[in-house]
DNA sequence: AACGGAAGTGGACGGTGTCAACATGGGTTT
DNA sequence: AAACCCATGTTGACACCGTCCACTTCCGTT
């Protein structure tokens, strides 16, 4: 972090300018982020950014995937963590909780960078993220956590296929609701209870043993 | 409350403008939408738009507050559709089942404009849609089909209190990775399989009996 | 020491949101 | 029926934005 060094002509104006990206938007949103407020606050001129970039949404993408390294970051830490102290719970259930904890709060920590790493075609940020990333991708984490699931035995493998889907969806949209406001979603100190008991419906959701099949034709 | 009375100058402007930002946002996403353009579209002054809106955020407010009601009025219908023949289901989950269906429905029919519904502050969005709206609100919606849950012995009642948030989050976290284009969320017909298995995903953590606890203090 | 190209500058263009002042015409009051 | 008033809509202007263009400045290479 030694931005303090950036000489005009000589600095890395590409990564202060994601940096000064990142911060506007977490200030005030995307929408109080520009092109022009982001080279102003780095010292340079407009221009200088299409140097760096081909596009506004090209920096706004680069903000994303560096977001998305960080959440990444934070998952990973999150699990090692959950692993080799799992509380009073089995050790891969306290890893795929661990796994959607970090997700949220993650979201909580930086509202308007998570938004606009989801938000329009979603895609170019997504992809372009994934593409050249150091760290692994959130959602390969949280496939190696629904391994462990299954490798415990305590998800049916028959349920494998597609659960990255339902556990993504449950915390995904647990964290667009809250940052949405939406009165669902309580404030403070509850909306952790809240993500707890969310958390335990989604490894309800994958491990429960199935309905019975309910095959009432007719009457 | 009779809004089509304000035929004064030109036809009533505030549904027009409206009409023409859902289409413009259908269309082209919320970026591709300007007041100027929606009121060049209804052949009117750019300035005009200002005796009927403090903001342009407020017209984009009003304009997914119409959305709001359309996903109501969707997610009604399902929801009486499924009472009367739900399949092979119990009534009481093939309604809940059809309620979260209209919803991922909806948002796949007008991702823009769905999107529009939660992004920024949304809490303005849903707030200042839920306020005046004549149909129910869509977690209202839910609410009803959660009842019929535990009313039926499906689903404990101890679980009643926060299920809302729960269900809510599988199905609007469904929609929004699939509208981000993640590639965890298949396209098409499997889609649709997808969803259904989401939609059973929720159902078994809301309604499953509880894990055994796991009380693994000390060794 | 000369040079070629990368990095940054300045000006301009069309577009946008929004404000202030002005025009208009239908409904209400006399 | 005539006069008025105010909601409705218009025109013009301002600052800001993203982006294109031509110009300058400096670094590393030869």
């Amino acid at each position: 972090m030694s931005q303090t060094r950036e000489a005009y002509h000589h600095g890395d104006l590409r990564n202060a300018l994601i940096a000064s990206a990142v911060r506007l938007i977490e200030q005030g949103g995307e929408a109080a982020f520009s092109l022009r407020e982001a080279a102003r606050d780095v010292g340079v001129s407009a221009n200088a950014a299409y140097r760096h970039f081909d596009d506004k949404s090209a920096l706004l993408t680069a903000a994303a995937a560096g977001g998305l390294e960080q959440l990444a970051s934070r998952m990973l830490k999150a699990m090692d963590r959950a692993a080799q102290s799992g509380g009073n719970e089995r050790p891969a259930i306290a890893r795929f909780k661990a796994v959607g904890r970090a997700y949220v709060e993650f979201a909580m920590a930086h509202p308007e960078l998570f938004r606009l790493m989801f938000s329009g075609s979603g895609v170019a940020c997504l992809a372009a993220g994934a593409a050249g990333l150091a760290t692994p991708a959130p959602w390969e984490l949280l496939g190696r956590a629904l391994d462990a699931l299954v490798a415990d035995g305590l998800m049916p493998a028959s349920r494998r296929e597609g659960a990255e889907l339902k556990a993504w969806s449950v915390v995904h949209g647990f964290a667009s609701l809250a940052l949405a406001g939406h009165d669902a979603v309580p404030t403070g100190r509850q909306r952790h209870a809240a993500l707890e008991s969310a958390l335990e419906f989604g490894v309800l959701g994958l491990c429960a043993p199935a309905r019975p099949l309910r095959s009432s034709r007719s009457h």
